[in-house]
DNA sequence: GAGGTTCTCGTACATATGTTTACCAGCTAT
DNA sequence: ATAGCTGGTAAACATATGTACGAGAACCTC
């Protein structure tokens, strides 16, 4: 079976994809050319512009090396998983991050982030379970109602609902059934937000 | 104050990273010189081999445009978004997917993928909520316990608890609240398994 | 101050690389 | 057959681009 054009085009397409992975720089014509087959630079150029013609690709002319995949994969962004949040604002800086989680960039906005893995039942009604992984956006500060991780004079961080009454600031648990739970903690001298829960990941 | 040699080294970091990100292929080195402020192309080259000792960048002589960062950032790959699973095993191929979902390759282990919004609470016990995305890994048959999400008749697809129980193959609701939901459904017959949850994720 | 290192510049150079042109082979339609 | 389109080769071309060399300036050490 022969190779159609259409066929020298995918092999194009993939190589360009396959080289980018693995080098981070695109290909030459010439280099497109012995992998595919063609031993003339121009029968390779004369593919590109087809390429580009059907918006597969993207080039910048009177430039080496300047192809560009038009769907390019999505990047993701890697922020610190933290065994625990200490003190001081600057979580990220302060604490050793001893590991790194990939968060596509889409899934969150501006702003600095980490990671905590959760521990504990505190949450259990909230639907935040042992072992998830809170996804936390860096603020001072939250808005009552919001799920936050927040130091108590400066211990390790706890998971908590923020609750503001009048100038009173409040931490509660989300457990009906451990007594211990009931109690809201009154953080507003001890206490500390470190940042907003945006999001929460598991591994089932 | 002064730009020091370590600003000029960090600015040409950043630049090859702006850049890559960008238009998807590295400047070449004049480009670079323009952009921190180097008139020769042999100053610039001189920061380049130091950072390439340093192992920040790598090259490969004699290419043009041959640099790539060391630590490139991670790659997210994309999965269809359903917004509901039809009948049939090949989801993907049948249904149109209207959304793709980025998720980091290390987040996912190989094979299939779709992700689905849940709707409903029947599996809020398992701290599963309304509107929560489940990561699903698309197979014909999962292991007793194991959340699934399947078809009954080839309706819309539900998430649901396998059970398997001698011959008999259920699904178990986790919702202690409604008693509707209290009650397996037996699919042995009329069910059929698209894949099995591996992971969660909740925007908050 | 002497001497070394580092950094920059300007220039020259070799070539990798994209582009163009001319030409040929195969296919299709009129 | 003739014309036209497509897709290939080869060669020539212009230049973008990495590299090397020489020199000077700034800075540190002794």
């Amino acid at each position: 079976m022969p190779r159609t054009n259409d066929d020298v085009r995918i092999e194009i397409v993939s190589f360009l994809k396959e080289t980018l992975d693995q080098r981070g720089y695109p290909p030459s014509i010439r280099e497109i050319g012995a992998h595919v087959g063609l031993s003339s630079p121009a029968s390779v150029q004369h593919h590109l512009r087809r390429l580009e013609a059907d918006g597969l690709i993207h080039r910048d002319p009177t430039r080496s090396r300047a192809i560009s995949l038009s769907n390019e994969p999505p990047r993701a962004i890697e922020i610190p998983l933290l065994a625990s949040v200490g003190a001081g604002y600057s979580v990220v800086a302060e604490t050793g991050a001893s590991e790194m989680l990939a968060i596509p960039s889409s899934m969150i906005g501006s702003g600095d982030h980490f990671a905590l893995q959760v521990r504990g039942d505190s949450m259990i009604d909230a639907g935040i379970f042992d072992g998830d992984y809170a996804i936390v956006h860096q603020q001072p500060d939250a808005n009552d109602g919001d799920i936050v991780i927040a130091t108590i004079d400066d211990q390790f961080g706890t998971i908590k609902v923020l609750r503001k009454v009048g100038n009173r600031v409040l931490l509660e648990a989300r457990n009906r059934r451990d007594p211990n739970l009931q109690i809201p903690t009154e953080i507003t001298q001890r206490g500390r937000v470190q940042g907003k829960v945006i999001a929460l990941w598991r591994n089932l």
